[in-house]
DNA sequence: TTTTTTACTTACCGGTCGGTAAAATACTAG
DNA sequence: CTAGTATTTTACCGACCGGTAAGTAAAAAA
């Protein structure tokens, strides 16, 4: 956490900002170095490589989102709810911090595919995301809520990619409210 | 459609790989040209630029997956059950075709953000498939199928999106069948 | 047979990339 | 004030990027 103001955090935030717009890979160091102010050099000086700012940003963001998205699934004993406050949350945390969403959004064709060693980490704390999602979404399944022909992981997959696609908050809503019909749409 | 092993059917496909796998600003010319076995310079006798290049297999791969979604849509009279045929088409297709859905998986942040140039042809193609798609579900909302709260347009961004992230063939059809269900399911 | 066009190669261009070494400046303790 | 350390700047590196210039061998057209 540290000093707000701090040369350190204004990096981050810069290099939050490009990696939103461009991804990890379209932008470049100078850029982040001219958004925040600062010669390219010096964020050698706190950061080892492009490599680790990304994932320190990456893990920053998802650990916010996290937070934000089970901070009242808690307070919930029946799964079917948890499972709507954390739809609700999700919608409202991706409203106030589309930051988080754009980067989500950015990266997920390289956290899906490549084996790649640079992706590695990053699809590691996306995965442990969406196991955490997937759990309260198999909880719902055993108290019978949502049907057994459910795949846990994949509709959490879908959770997540669905939101961070869509743009408006009118949108989101709109998306937010097909993917709960359908998740507890029992089949006849 | 011309020769099938001519140079540039070559090259054509090598792109789409190459794109598939890395995106269009991830790849270097000289990969598609080693991917295809010609002289990069070569790729320049036959496309004017690696935007154009990017371009064309864009389209072609965006015009396959509208002949083969919208093929049967046209037999039916109930908009609904065009609907439904498209869903089914829409996995088949991707199930077979998995770079064509690589290819928009990698792009679709570039389309939605940038108010860049290079994009905007692109992405004026992509809104065109929206719109087709989007136009049945509204058919099917004038037919009180689906209630009048979806955004046609969310919804058929919802069904690219999410049908173009998932992988396996299983998940297709678990989330393909979410999104039916959310569709379809009217409000109590 | 001469001319033109097509298909393709080699060699190169200016520019940008991620990253580094070392000098310069600012800060802090004695 | 001074020595040392933490921070920041300047100047640079080799690799690679998208794209081009110039030329060539063979085929097609005249």
């Amino acid at each position: 956490m540290s000093d707000k103001t701090s040369t350190r955090n204004r990096i981050l935030r810069a290099a939050r900002k490009a990696f939103a717009d461009k991804g990890r890979d379209g932008v470049s160091m100078s850029e982040i170095a001219s958004e925040a102010g600062v010669q390219k050099a010096l964020i050698y000086y706190y950061f080892p490589s492009k490599e680790d700012l990304f994932f320190e940003v990456w893990q920053y963001s998802l650990d916010e989102l996290e937070d934000h998205v089970f901070a009242e699934t808690g307070s919930e004993n029946v799964y079917l709810r948890k499972l709507k406050k954390l739809l609700r949350s999700y919608i409202s945390f991706i409203t106030s911090r589309d930051e988080v969403r754009r980067i989500m959004e950015r990266e997920r064709a390289n956290i899906a595919s490549h084996p790649e060693s640079t992706w590695s980490r990053v699809r590691e704390r996306y995965l442990a995301l969406r196991s955490k999602i997937s759990s309260i979404i198999e909880g719902a399944k055993s108290e019978e809520k949502i049907p057994k022909d459910v795949d846990s992981e994949d509709a959490a997959d879908l959770i997540i990619n669905a939101m961070n696609a869509s743009q408006g908050t009118d949108g989101l809503e709109s998306i937010g409210e097909i993917i709960w019909r359908g998740l507890v749409s029992q089949d006849k």
